[in-house]
DNA sequence: AACATTATGTCGACT
DNA sequence: ACATAATGTT
């Protein structure tokens, strides 16, 4: 698997006969480098300025993208280096994907051989399984998830007789993700910040976490990159490999890195010192992940030499968009400071738009994507981006009455869902039986008999032995430690992974995993599961089982999901987007919605608490980001009233409104609203009184609001919320009715509700008593028969 | 060990 | 309000 390293001499060398550079270097000769054209000066600068330090400030959407994919295309048609000699690293999978598709198509054939081009935590597991055995590792390591590591750390504080009571596991693994931020190992911890957890313990648990780790030879995400920069300093000689082999690096996203990112750019640019950088620092989000936007401001300092490029022309977004947008970012202290200038007409004011509560809210904007619909907009084309995930399903549930198709992006994740994370350690265990955790995860799924205390039997033989669960499990068996119905359910299991293990070089991995799954049991503990979500857990096995398809074999696929975690839904029909504003980075949408911009939620009231003013300045780029997506239309909204945690609380609109600019901004009345919106009067500060409600509790969106249960009452199990929802609603049907002829009492099963008993029929407008959601109204299009 | 009940945290964004 | 974890019961 590892190719060798030092497979070339260190002088400049002529591309390969046939390969990519040569044949796109043959293509410039003949043709002129036609993939230069269109690019503006700056632009231009940014793709030709190879050597040296190079950063990019890149504003929204003035064509970062295309800078660094021409850049790496130059590159490789000058022959300045071989596709493998160029490291080009971005935060998510899907940038990565995108930057490769666009290279390719920029030379008019596949990228191969780009190797170096990934996220940092693609590329740092590459380093770090081949440089395993420098940090104590096997090559073949395991990636914990976020959820393997909690209960890694849960047993960690049992064994130490910590009380996860007072000392929660997530609490740990927090403080040990932000100090693997920082680069900070656990003898490097500042001693205040160790004190804060278990009298004093933290440093100490983080030490014991990764002896733990590389015991069971796993590492968690941080690993990912930590591992690689003590393999550097570690080893001159390794990083000096490296040093010969990037001869150009490209990083996208730069106002993102955090510390150990940008140590680990620092230590690898020592080498050729041809280090281009792209960010924004208007659009650094990720604070509270370890970003460090000083790293940004502080590039030329760190590279001294370095060339700074501005990219200022926009070419997505229309005047008014970019001119709210700009206006609202100004108020930002502490910015390298771009203007951003429109390529095009003013076009249509960014609108804003008051609701009573968050249905209101919901239904409003469907309405107004329906009504775009009509005049000919695409759905592909509109966008509503949310501040937190759990605004998502007021809009999905809404949509769903309405039979609008759409698509939530990043929502309760694939991988993340209990079957495929079941389905997922089965795999793991047949394909290292070292995977412990893995391992404990499915003894007793389905059930077999086996509980803690047989599990604990296991552990304790494997710890006496070191061997790994399933030899310890064997070694109870054939000695007859276990008895009885357990002995025997476990002797079944060894030899059913005995069974699959062998057939890992036989069979291909999707037929394996069907198999595996089958007699083990699994799919059969769901079909016989008669709860509404087990049809959907069945459809998502298979979804998984299809999924590995395109890859080579088990152990690539593993490797995929462990770094990957988001599942990509082929493209399917016309439908709109519903993602969080930081799934939006780097996106853009004719028409976007912006609602929920209310105190407390936008700005969050967390950030506000825990980082102050930077955390204020954050939630204002965010705000910036979720504007500049818009290419044609920018919809904000706000709702007086939200539920948070149950509670109907009321809410102030957001201090951002009130910074926009008003020569860019229509205030709206919400169309169809109780009491006409919040009336057109705003005063100066035109938001602030922006409740006529709040005082007089006899207006009919009040009382909606009690009946549905607010903070007082507590619905009868029949009366649920689907009732009041269309009290004035007049559910619409989006599409002609054809009544897919369901009789009342006929037995019908929905997606997103399971099973149900069909009440009554109006139209194609069914009423249907749901077993686990009580009574809805859906159309006959989203029920099948059960 | 398996099920039923109760208590608790969650809903801040992500690799 | 909901889902999961912890606790109690058989």
């Amino acid at each position: 698997m590892p190719e060798p390293l030092a497979d070339r001499p260190g002088e400049f060398a002529a591309p390969r006969p046939g390969g990519i550079a040569a044949r796109a270097a043959a293509g410039l000769r003949a043709a002129g480098p036609d993939y230069l054209a269109g690019l503006n000066p700056e632009q231009r600068e940014a793709v030709e300025t190879l050597d040296g330090p190079l950063l990019v400030l890149a504003g929204a959407g003035t064509g970062k993208t295309r800078v660094l994919t021409t850049r790496i295309a130059h590159i490789l048609a000058l022959g300045r280096a071989r596709p493998f000699e160029i490291l080009a690293v971005t935060f998510t999978n899907k940038a990565a994907r995108e930057m490769r598709e666009r290279v390719g198509k920029l030379l008019g054939q596949a990228a191969e051989g780009m190797q170096w081009l990934g996220t940092f935590h693609s590329i740092g597991t590459r380093i770090l399984r081949r440089h395993a055995e420098l940090v104590g590792l096997q090559s073949s390591f395991t990636i914990l998830d976020t959820d393997d590591q909690i209960r890694l750390i849960k047993q960690v504080l049992s064994a130490e007789n910590i009380d996860d009571k007072r000392w929660p596991a997530r609490q740990l693994a927090f403080a040990i993700d932000g100090w693997k931020n920082r680069a900070l190992g656990p003898k490097d911890v500042p001693a205040g910040e160790a004190q804060a957890f278990a009298a004093g313990r933290g440093a100490e648990l983080y030490g014991i976490y990764q002896a733990r780790l590389k015991q069971l030879n796993a590492v968690d995400f941080g690993d990912l990159l930590l591992g690689p920069i003590r393999i550097f300093r570690d080893h001159p000689d390794v990083l000096e490999q490296y040093h010969r082999r990037f001869r150009f690096m490209l990083v996208d996203e730069y106002q993102d890195t955090n510390v150990a990112q940008y140590l680990w750019l620092r230590l690898l640019a020592q080498g050729s010192k041809n280090l281009a950088c792209v960010g924004d620092d208007d659009q650094s989000i990720y604070g509270w992940r370890g970003a460090e936007v000083e790293n940004i401001l502080r590039f030329e300092r760190d590279f001294p030499g370095a060339k700074v490029v501005r990219l200022e022309r926009n070419y997505r977004s229309t005047g008014h968009i970019l001119n709210a947008a700009s206006h609202l970012i100004a108020k930002n202290e502490g910015r390298l400071g771009k203007t951003l200038r429109p390529q095009t007409e003013l076009g249509e004011k960014v609108t804003v738009a008051g609701s009573w509560d968050s249905g209101e809210e919901a239904r409003a904007i469907g309405d107004e994507i329906e009504a775009l619909q009509s005049k000919g907009h695409k759905l592909d084309d509109m966008a509503i981006l949310v501040r937190a995930s759990f605004q998502m399903r007021e809009f999905e549930e809404r949509f769903i009455t309405l039979g609008l198709p759409y698509r939530v992006i990043g929502g309760p994740r694939f991988y993340e869902r209990a079957e495929i994370r079941d389905a997922m350690a089965y795999l793991r265990v047949v394909a290292s039986p070292a995977d412990a955790l893995a391992f404990e995860r499915i003894v007793n799924v389905p059930k077999r008999g086996l509980g803690d205390a047989a599990l604990k039997l296991i552990n304790e033989r494997a710890r006496a032995d070191e061997v790994t669960l399933p030899e310890a499990a064997r070694r109870l068996c054939d000695a007859g430690e276990m008895k009885g119905k357990a002995r025997a359910a476990l002797k079944d299991l060894i030899l059913s992974f005995d069974r699959w293990s062998g057939l890992i070089d036989k069979t291909p991995h999707t037929e394996l995993a069907e198999i595996i799954l089958e007699e083990s049991g699994y799919t059969d503990m769901w079909a016989k599961d008669r709860t509404a979500e087990a049809q959907g857990r069945l459809e998502n096995l298979k979804e998984l089982v299809r999924s590995m398809e395109p890859f080579e074999n088990l152990r690539g696929f593993l490797e995929h999901v462990s770094l990957v975690m988001d599942a990509d839904r082929g493209p399917s029909e016309d439908a709109v987007t519903i993602m969080t504003l930081h799934g939006a980075k780097g996106l853009e949408f004719d028409t976007v919605f912006l609602p929920g911009w209310e105190e407390g939620l936008f700005p969050h009231q967390r950030s506000l608490d825990e980082s102050g003013r930077a955390g204020l300045e954050e939630e204002r780029r965010l705000a910036y980001v979720g504007l500049t997506r818009a290419r044609r239309r920018a919809k904000i909204w706000f709702a007086s009233n939200r539920r948070v945690h149950g509670m109907w609380q009321s809410s102030i609109p957001s201090r951002f409104l009130d910074e926009l600019p008003e020569a860019d901004v229509d205030v709206v009345e919400a169309p169809a609203t109780f009491g006409g919106g919040m009336g057109g009067g705003y005063g100066p500060s035109r938001f602030d009184n922006a409740q006529p409600f709040s005082s007089t509790y006899a207006t009919p969106g009040w009382r909606r609001a009690q009946e549905r249960g607010g903070a007082t009452a507590s619905p009868g199990p029949g009366a649920r919320r689907g009732g009041p929802m269309t009290i004035e609603g007049e559910l619409v049907a989006s599409s002609s009715a054809k009544s897919a002829g369901f009789k009342q009492g006929a037995r019908v099963f929905h997606q997103k509700f399971g099973n149900g008993t069909v009440v009554e029929v109006d139209g194609n407008k069914l009423t249907v008593s749901f077993d686990k959601a009580g009574e809805k109204r859906v159309l006959d299009g989203f029920v099948k028969a059960a």
